[in-house]
DNA sequence: ACCGCGATGTATCGCCGCGATACATCGCAC
DNA sequence: GTGCGATGTATCGCGGCGATACATCGCGGT
C-alpha cells in the first residue's frame, strides 16, 4: 500500500526519502500521512525486492568529506525496470483491497495512469463498500435512535451524512467515467465514427501532468 | 483511547467482550472499529490496573460441565470504583490528544457525561486542528493546482470539502454549546423560576440514556 | 434423534504504521 | 562565526488490525 504510493511517486521522477514524504503528504492529502517509521523500512524492502535502486545522480559529494561518521549523504531512490513493471501490475489489480478506506485514496491518486475499466471497477467497489456501511449505520441508528444520548446521536448522524456525501461523490465520478469512456458508445461524440470502438483508448492516456 | 471507550461503555452497564465490541462498533460508528486483538489485551491491562473486575453475575453455569477443556465461560467485565474514578479523570482532561482524529470521536460519544466547559474546549481544539489542516491543504493546493493531474486534483478538493464540512459541523456544535451553557457562571437554578429562562431547547442537562 | 451451521464468545499472533527520537548537514540571518 | 530552523536518514517501542483458533449455543432441516 505504501509500496504502491512509493512506486507511483517515483514513477514520476527519482526522489530522496524526505521529499518522498512531502509528496506523500501533499498527494494523498487528507488520506493518511505516513511517517518515516514506515517509509524507510518500506524503501529498504523494495530495494531488496529489486523494485528500486539508489541513484546518487552525480557524486558531487566530496568523497572523503566526513570521514568520522558513517558517511550520511542524500540517497536518491529511482525505479528499476522491474519496479515500473510492478507498478503497472499493482495499478491493474482491482481487488477488495483496492477500496478499503486507506488504500482507495492511493489508488485514486494514480488513476491518471490506470486503465479506465479498472478505474470504474475500483470506484464501484468503493461505492458498494460505502453503501454497505451506510446501510449498517442506518439500521442500527433506526433501531437505537430512541435510546441514544443527544451527542451519540449527533455523532451517528454526522457520520451517516459523511458516508452519504462520499457516495454521491463516487456516483458523480462513475458517471463521468462512463461518459468519458462508455462501454458502448451511446452516441458519436464527433462527426467521425470512431476508429477505435471506444472500449479501449490505450494509446491515449487521459491528460497527465508534467509537461504542459 | 480504547481505554476511555471501554470505561465509558462499561460505565453504563457490565458487559462481556463480545457485546462490548458490538457496542464499540455501534457507538463509535464511522470512527474506528477496534478488533479483539486490541480489545482483549486492553481489557487485561485494565483489569491489572484495577479499573475493572470480572463479574460472573450469577454462576448458573454448571460447575463441572466441560471438565475436558479449559472451561471457557462468559466473562463479564464491570467497572470498579477506581475505574469510575479513572473515567471521570479521563473525561475531564482536554489535552491535544483529545482532538486527534481517532480520539475525538470517543470523547464526543461521552459528552453526555462530560463537563460543559470541557466539551467546548475539546470542540474548539478539534476545530482549530481541522482549520490548520484545511489551510495546509488550501495552500499546497493553490501552489500546485496547475501541476496536478485531474484525479489528484479531484481527490484534493474532495478532501478539502470534507474538512470544511466538518468545521461547519463543529461551528454549529460550539454555537449550540455556548447557547445552552453560556460562559457566565450559572446562577443557582434551584430557586423559584420553575420554567427555564430565555433559551429552552429540549435538553438542559445532558439527557442521558439508560437508567432515568 | 441427529447433524450442521451460523451466531455468540474468548483469546492470540504476526504485521505494519505511527509518533518520538537521535543524529547529521546545510543555508541564512544576526 | 554562531546559532537555529529546514533538510535529511534512520530506528525503536507501542499499539491497533486482520486472521485465526477454539469453544458453545440455538435453531432448522431431514
Amino acid at each position: 500500500m505504501l509500496e504502491l504510493a512509493v512506486l507511483g511517486l517515483l514513477h514520476g521522477s527519482p526522489l530522496h526519502g524526505y521529499e518522498l514524504r512531502q509528496r506523500l503528504k501533499a498527494t494523498l492529502g487528507t488520506f493518511r500521512a505516513f511517517s518515516y517509521g514506515s517509509l524507510y523500512p518500506t524503501l529498504r524492502g523494495m530495494k531488496e525486492a529489486g523494485w528500486l535502486c539508489e541513484d546518487d545522480g552525480n557524486a558531487d559529494v566530496v568523497a572523503g568529506a566526513p570521514p568520522l561518521t558513517g558517511r550520511r549523504g542524500k540517497v536518491v531512490y529511482k525505479l528499476t525496470a522491474e519496479g515500473k513493471e510492478r507498478f503497472q501490475e499493482l495499478l491493474a489489480e482491482a481487488g477488495p483491497t483496492s477500496w478499503e478506506d486507506e488504500t482507495f485514496g492511493v489508488h485514486f491518486a494514480f488513476f491518471g495512469q490506470t486503465d479506465p475499466e479498472v478505474r470504474v471497477r475500483i470506484l464501484e467497489g468503493r461505492r458498494s463498500r460505502l453503501e454497505e456501511r451506510r446501510e449498517s449505520v442506518r439500521t442500527t441508528l433506526a433501531r437505537t435512535r430512541s435510546r441514544l444520548d443527544r451527542y451519540t446521536l449527533q455523532l451517528q448522524e454526522h457520520g451517516l451524512e459523511s458516508v452519504e456525501r462520499e457516495v454521491r461523490w463516487l456516483n458523480e465520478l462513475i458517471e463521468t467515467e462512463r461518459r468519458t469512456a462508455p462501454p458502448v458508445a451511446p452516441r458519436s461524440p464527433a462527426s467521425h465514427p470512431p476508429r477505435s470502438p471506444a472500449s479501449h483508448p490505450p494509446p491515449q492516456p487521459p491528460r497527465e501532468r508534467g509537461a504542459p
